[in-house]
DNA sequence: GTCTATAACGTGATAGAC
DNA sequence: GTCTATCACGTTATAGAC
C-alpha cells in the first residue's frame, strides 16, 4: 500500500492525543457516526442536521454534542470512517496485484466499493464538495504513483503526462460510480472493464 | 445541435407563459443574477442566503423576493442562465464540425468554456450535485449520440457500449475541469487533447 | 410597482440538571 | 459521566409601507 495511507493521512493527522474512551461511549459514537452516514448520503452535508441526527438515535441534539464537539466533528469522523474502509479494501488489492497489473487492480476494486457501498460512495462525493482545502493534488497522486509504477514494470517510456492520465481515469471512475448510484440496473463491472481497455490501449500507444 | 438541447430543455420545460418584465425588472434580475452565481461560486449553493444575496446587491432580503418567487427560484434562474450559455457555445462548435470530428469539437469546447468561466463551472457542479431528480441519463445521452455519429460516419461498428464510453468521457471532462479550479496553472488544453487521443484509440480498437 | 420591517421557524452550541 | 432544557442567531417568507 502507501500510495493510498497518504490520502487518509491528511484527515488522520491532527487526532494525536486521544483520550481512551468508555465502550458506552463508544457504542453511541459508533451508532452516531452510521446514522450520519446514511443521513448524509441520503439528504447531502448541509441538509443533515443535529436535530435530524439526533432524532434518528432517540436522543436529543445536546447528547450528540457531547459525543462530539460539533457538527464538522460528527461529520468528519462519518467521513473518517468511510475513508478507512476505502483505503484498507482498495489498497489490499492493489498490493496484491503484480505492479503491471494494479492500476486495473485498482479500478476494479474502487468500483466495486463503491457500487457494494451506495452510502458510503455518497458521502465520500459530499465530502470530496464539502472539502473547501486546496488539496494539492492528494486525489490524483496515489493513482499516478500506480500508473508509472505500472509503466516501468513493463518497461515502457513514461507516456502521457501521469498527472492528467490519473485525472480522466479517476474521473471516468467517478462518472461509473455516479451512474450507478443513479441507475441500480448499470453493470459497474463492464463499465468497469471498458475503462480499464481503454487505460491500456493508450498506455501502449 | 439538437443533443445539447435535450439538456437545456429540463430545465426550461415548465417556464412556459412568462408575463413580459419591465426594464428595470429585467435589470435588477439580471444584476441579482450575476450576483448569485458569484457567491454560489464562492460558497456553494446551501451556503448562499437570501441574505447575503441582498447584502451584495444592496438592497434588503425582501426585494430579492419580490424580484424572485423563493431562494429556490433565484438559485434556478442562475443556473438556467450558466446552462443555456454553455449549450449555446458548446452546441454551436459541435455543430460547426463534421461529424467524425464533433466528438473532438466537443471535448474542447467544453474544456475551454468551463476553463474560462470558472464561476459558471462552480454553479454547474453545484447544480448537478443538488438536482435529486433522477436524470434518466440527461447527462450523457447527448454525448453518447455524438459518439455513435461519429463511429458511423467512420463506417465503424458500434464498440464499447456508447454510454459508458460517454459517462468515462464526461468524467474525465469533470476531473480536468476540477483540477483546474483547484490549481489555475493546470494546462486544461492539454488535458483535453490526451483525453481525445485516448478517445480516438479506444475507438479503433 | 417596488421595497422595508416584521414574523415564525430551525439551526448549532451552552449551561446546568441528574 | 450522561444527557435535557434553554439560548442567541441566521434562515426563508410574509405583511404591509411608500
Amino acid at each position: 500500500m502507501g500510495y493510498l495511507r497518504r490520502m487518509a493521512a491528511r484527515r488522520a493527522a491532527p487526532g494525536t492525543g486521544e483520550k481512551p474512551l468508555s465502550f458506552i461511549e463508544q457504542a453511541r459514537r459508533g451508532q452516531l457516526i452510521e446514522i450520519t452516514i446514511g443521513l448524509v448520503a441520503e439528504r447531502g452535508y448541509a441538509a443533515t442536521s443535529l436535530a435530524s441526527i439526533a432524532q434518528a438515535a432517540g436522543i436529543t441534539k445536546g447528547a450528540v454534542l457531547y459525543h462530539f464537539a460539533s457538527k464538522d466533528a460528527v461529520m468528519a469522523a462519518a467521513h473518517a470512517h468511510v475513508l478507512s474502509a476505502l483505503v484498507a479494501d482498495v489498497g489490499a488489492a492493489v498490493d496484491a496485484a503484480p505492479a503491471d497489473q494494479a492500476p486495473a487492480a485498482y479500478v476494479r476494486r474502487m468500483v466495486g466499493h463503491m457500487a457494494d457501498r451506495p452510502d458510503h460512495a455518497r458521502v465520500l462525493i459530499e465530502a470530496m464538495i464539502n472539502d473547501d482545502r486546496p488539496d494539492s493534488g492528494a486525489r490524483w497522486k496515489p493513482l499516478a504513483a500506480i500508473l508509472q509504477d505500472a509503466r516501468k514494470a513493463r518497461g515502457q517510456d513514461p507516456g502521457t503526462d501521469p498527472r492528467t492520465l490519473a485525472l480522466i481515469v479517476g474521473g471516468a471512475i467517478d462518472a461509473i460510480i455516479g451512474e450507478r448510484l443513479q441507475d441500480a440496473d448499470y453493470d459497474v463491472e463492464a463499465g468497469a472493464e471498458s475503462l480499464i481497455a481503454m487505460l491500456e490501449a493508450a498506455t501502449f500507444a
